[in-house]
DNA sequence: TGACATTATGGGCATATGCCCGTAAATAAC
DNA sequence: GTTATTTACGGGCATATGCCCATAATGTCA
């Protein structure tokens, strides 16, 4: 009997989808819980951070760093856009492209945020251990790519 | 320096929770591209598979067993319910409790979807490693019970 | 047994996610 | 230079996710 056999009837322990979901919903909670004293969630904070470092981007560009549907993308500006974090401007080159930048309101909120997602990653850390973490992002960074080709 | 101030202003390289849900989501792609084709997703699957392996369950027991929030669950199974995958029964004896089950038509539809799931296990492994999936899938089991406590 | 706490669930709300399709603009083909 | 293709985006649709609050049923305790 091969260990795949063995557990076959065991989906969670199998199935590598479930996995990494059930993994990225239980880890967002996480950080959701300390995000939410400054009114804001992951996702919008991994936005507002992208944006800082690289700067003004097209929605492609922006999407396609942060591993994300570029649609998907769009519908999650507009809490960001109604909240003026961001603002989108018609490029002059190209009229095809929308320009997202970064407002100065967006900028003091990240700020404002920081702290508590590094609240949350010392939380997890400290549970899960500093060298475990690196080597699950490690490992979920290698299964992006592969997933990815 | 540290490793830790060396990448600082890369989010996707240090945020355990931003890496988890790019795999996620980039994974779910993969699985869901195989499932379309028997009009499932993989959350779908996933409730069908876990109530074909426990038997009929509360919805708060069916939850916990899939890392889910009880109201989330009770969302998914809305499109279940409308194509007469599972059914809802009030229990006897707890007439707070609904009674979850997998019905004839669910158990056709899910055994209809395994071969899809496991191409899509195929696919992942044979470009990932089946070795690394599998130090993937323990490496999250470990997260989950982490991020849990 | 009657007040109170606990448990199981549903409804409403907001965001998250990605597909498909349409529109507009830029680029390539000829 | 006109047509065809590609690229960038937005709108609409459906599901996914989880919070808060309300309701109903059960259990607890004096």
């Amino acid at each position: 009997m091969t260990s795949d056999e063995k557990d076959a009837g065991r989906p969670a322990s199998v199935c590598n989808c479930l996995a990494v979901r059930q993994a990225a919903r239980q880890i967002t909670q996480l950080y959701d819980a300390e995000l939410a004293e400054v009114g804001l969630r992951t996702t919008q904070y991994s936005v507002l951070a992208f944006l800082d470092r690289l700067g003004p981007s097209s929605l492609s560009d922006l999407a396609e760093e942060l591993v994300l549907d570029r649609s998907t993308l769009g519908h999650n500006l507009r809490p960001l856009e109604r909240e003026g974090f961001v603002r989108l401007a018609t490029d002059r080159t190209d009229r095809r492209t929308r320009r997202l930048e970064l407002t100065a309101a967006g900028k003091v909120r990240l700020e404002e945020a920081r702290p508590y997602w590094q609240k949350a990653q010392r939380r997890f850390e400290s549970s899960f251990g500093k060298a475990d973490a690196r080597e699950l992002r490690d490992i979920l960074r290698r299964a992006v790519e592969s997933a990815a080709s």
